[in-house]
DNA sequence: GTGAAAGCGCTAACAA
DNA sequence: TTGTTAGCGCTTTCAC
């Protein structure tokens, strides 16, 4: 049951662990030892097929070679691929990643950054919850390597990866606006997080560059722990009491998806009753009938960035913090 | 920069390491040790925000209360629900989750399968790739809990959780057969995997029992490892040249959503034109326009199912392996 | 060139 | 009721 330790290695040819240890970790030049000690050893190994124990020698380097990626969801697509970018990424540079959901709730993340921090992750991305400011703070104090992904806390000295969600907001609504759409509603969450606050701003910004003002009233914050028919249910509402409106701008991929349930219980035609685009991409918008305009992150480049930022931190052990606001894209879709 | 460890609490308290670590591991009373004594080292843990460190722990219990869960590719919407729904599970129980993606690549599966061991994963979640028969089996002689999802190998002795794909498909299949459609298409992938074999049987045995026979040639079998664009390419093509057939039945959720793709690109309409049914649910499927039938696996009860699997087997020791087939459930919608 | 030994943080026989 | 000590598998300093 118990695996070939590097013990049995130096049993069965004859030597002490340190020279097994030696030749494993490559260092046979270095210490120079002899080459038919080092083939035999490496052929020992082989024949045993000898493993590394990880868990050792993280206890023993404090490296782990693992990353921690703690998102909101692992179901949600957006994190979903980012997830599979990351872990992309990570593998080029021999790096493992443990992934872990909040649910967006902040003694979860809290607990999960213990969890993790405790077992000895080399790295964290994170997509933080909107309380787990001092907690992101005492490991960086620590001298952890972090970044944020997603969203960030303004004022924080953290190094994070985001695209410029108040651009994407602004350019989304510009589109409705050249294409004559003059009722437009925006459903939101009712977060505090910089990432929805910016598109909120970038929305309403927009509209008023039209010489418009955008009415309260026509905006509907949902909470984020709502269910998934809670949500259409109040999209539902909204709707309904805002019937004069032309077009609606959702704010993320869920919101957009639970949209379009409401808009089809409704029976309102889109674009022709109601015109729709949302941030974020998915298989829905893409190739539902009729297709969604949406707001696109480059999910790919920002897992991308998040890892090489990480990789950096870890292996140049510099705590400066470094920022990357990406692009997104506005794709004009049958919705508008 | 070093975090609290057991020793700094009993220098602290000024006691051995050996109390502290009884009274942190509950065994107070166990171990006579007086309320005082422990309620003052439960304090000072507190006080100096001690976590065990869980790799040390792992290293001398050889339980790291962390699972490990393969899957082909956690951004499918299919693996991404059912990581987070054995994420759930486990954490009620207490155990983390260590996801890793193989692109149904053997050689990276045998890779990570190595990783994982040597991680000390307490137990394995596996949605296997065609080729790692051998790893599995060596898994399992050494005593490792493993659970396959989705499909396993038949003959071997192994734990699983999967659905009854050979139903499903069949149901699947009847629906078309009851709504009148006569010339069924098949798209499935070119896979020796269990769980496309016993869909593809199924379709094919429920055709049979309406009298008719299906032709080879009304079968496309894609290669795995096509580009998104290159499956929806070949699907256009199968179709354009099977003009008379009326519906089409997909096999797996991605190949439906090429499916789509390429119906979209041939303008044919839904469900007129031809009729389509897909393996495994999604927004897609559930909200597009027309809604489409699928089949759809209760990813939720799977999750769970094989996470009761491993711990079971975890805290019994028992080598013995469990079998669960579950429903799956068609779902008549707009399509058909 | 190679080995002895200490130590990472924790647990658990065994001793006292 | 509490402490001593060995050891999990590995790396690394220092000694020879």
């Amino acid at each position: 049951m118990r695996s070939v330790s590097i013990k049995d290695i130096a049993q069965e040819v004859g030597v002490s662990t340190t020279t097994v240890s030696f030749v494993l970790n490559g260092k046979a030049k270095e210490k120079r030892i002899s080459n038919e000690l080092r083939d035999k050893i490496l052929k020992t190994a082989e024949r045993l097929n000898y493993r590394p124990n990880q868990v050792a020698r993280g206890l023993r380097t404090g490296q782990t070679h693992t990353l921690g990626l703690i998102v909101e969801d692992i179901s949600n697509p957006f994190f979903a691929h980012l997830a599979r970018f990351v872990e992309d990424e990570a593998d080029k540079a021999g790096y493992k990643v443990m992934f872990c959901s909040t649910e967006n709730n902040d003694e979860k993340a809290i607990s999960l950054l213990y969890l993790l921090r405790h077992r000895q992750m080399d790295g964290f991305i994170i997509i933080p919850t909107s309380g787990i400011e001092k907690e992101i703070q005492s490991l960086a104090e620590e001298k952890r390597p972090v970044v944020l992904v997603d969203r960030y806390f303004p004022g924080m000295d953290i190094s994070y990866v985001t695209v410029d969600n108040y651009k994407g907001a602004y350019d989304g609504v510009q589109l409705l606006l050249a294409k004559g759409y003059k009722d437009i509603l925006l459903v939101t969450l009712d977060s505090e997080q910089v990432q929805m606050t910016e598109r909120e701003r970038g929305f309403i910004e927009s509209i008023a560059s039209s010489g418009k003002v955008h009415k309260p009233a026509d905006t509907l914050h949902l909470q984020y722990d709502l269910t998934h028919p809670e949500m259409v249910k109040a999209i539902v509402e909204f709707l309904s009491s805002h019937n004069t409106a032309d077009a609606v701008f959702f704010t993320t991929n869920y919101l957009g998806v639970a949209g379009m349930e409401a808009i089809r219980h409704l029976k309102k035609i889109i674009p022709e009753q109601i015109a729709v685009i949302s941030f974020d991409d998915n298989d829905l918008f893409r190739l539902g009938s009729p297709t969604i305009s949406v707001i696109s992150q480059p999910i790919r480049e920002i897992g991308k960035k998040a890892v090489e930022i990480i990789l950096h931190m870890i292996n140049s052990k510099s705590g400066e913090s470094l920022h990357y606001v990406l692009e997104p894209q506005v794709m004009e879709r049958e919705s508008v």
